[in-house]
DNA sequence: GTAATTACATAGGAATCCTATATATAAGCG
DNA sequence: CGCTTATATATAGGATTCCTATGTAATTAC
């Protein structure tokens, strides 16, 4: 029994958690899970199309193709004709559906006390850890692409001396930690490759906080 | 945007992208991902009841039976009366159910491999965050019980002067670090609450690796 | 301008997941 | 003992998820 191997056990568990308790909570909300994921992707990321939501929650075109067609129901999304592609649509939440997304708890509080159990430092370490191993898979190709400081064209990793805030956002102008770095930011834009590849050697090749 | 929602974020993204990959995995093994959690889960902790597996993998009572129903017309289980309670009945592997436990991949190469980008230390730190989470979980009644270090009467944290393995093991009497601890330990045994407060306050008093 | 591709929807069907309820056994209590 | 309550599982009923396969319309490639 490797740590890697230990580490997705229990990465899994946690996952499997939080599915249980999204469907607990549809009993409020009234919506499923895939339902909500889609709700609450629209109210944040704006239009998007079906192909691509579909995508972004890791099932068929088809499968998402029907949970949009419930919140169309709902009258929570509307699907209005893309302007550029007349065979594809663009799903826009309605204020209802924006209410409802802002009403949604997505997190289940437990999940959030028990990252708060770790301390600051812990929580940085953790996070950086993620953020590495989410890179990863997004490079691979596994998952959709993420608007994470790791690779966006702002990023300037472990340029400052101050241990506690080596990285610096060039969107923000502002140093800033590993316990700040973002998995998705509203400001993000993609680094190209070279640019993208540089800095992430430069965040790696640091050792962590010690 | 906080560290914590930033990893509970981080964490869903992965348990989405954990389920979608057992989807995709079912057309090979021919068993979906609730069938293949519960075939496994039977074949490494043994005879276990409906109720008990229901808990275990996060769904009611009905669900479960639903997919143990599955799995015996497949062959891979049997019910076998409990010999203590002629109301219940415990869910065996067949010597086909073994073998096909052993032959699932449960954890997507993508993932393994994205955990392996990780320093050592950095696996550890990862890890022990993981165990403080999961052990929090738990005490809350979020999750079942895990067979972990964390709450094992073996368990005899930052006893050592060395610092990559300050932690010992009475039941196999050695010494381990961070990156060892276990999140499902076929020798594990429960402590009681005492002694497993103790330990847990010893464990969690000292400084991460710094 | 035809062929291949792309975006989405629908059809069909298995599996998941819920709540509510039925059945049988077990356990508690007068 | 007899009665009530609790527990273990199964079934019923229904909405949703999820898949593959296929159809339709619009776009792109040659």
């Amino acid at each position: 029994m490797t740590a890697p191997t230990n580490i997705v056990t229990g990465l899994a568990r946690i996952g499997t958690f939080i599915r249980a308790e999204q469907w607990r909570h549809s009993d409020v909300s009234g919506l499923t899970p895939t339902q909500a994921q889609i709700l609450i992707h629209l109210a944040q990321r704006g239009p998007a199309r079906v192909t691509a939501v579909a995508d972004e929650i890791a099932v068929t075109q088809p499968t998402a193709s029907d949970s949009v067609a419930a919140l169309v129901r709902k009258g929570l999304i509307e699907k209005r004709r893309d302007p550029d592609d007349a065979r594809a649509v663009r799903l826009h939440p309605t204020p209802k559906g924006t209410r409802a997304a802002d009403a949604l708890t997505l997190w289940p509080d437990a999940l959030l006390a028990a990252v708060e159990t770790l301390a600051p430092d812990e929580q940085a370490a953790f996070l950086k850890g993620l953020t590495k191993m989410i890179r990863r898979l997004q490079s691979d190709g596994a998952i959709p692409v993420q608007r994470m400081c790791a690779t966006c064209r702002y990023f300037r990793p472990n340029v400052h001396a101050d241990p506690a805030k080596p990285h610096h956002c060039a969107f923000v102008d502002a140093a800033f930690g590993d316990a700040a770095l973002r998995l998705d930011c509203g400001d993000h834009v993609e680094a190209d490759t070279e640019e993208g590849d540089r800095n992430w050697r430069r965040f790696t090749s640091h050792a962590s906080a010690e």
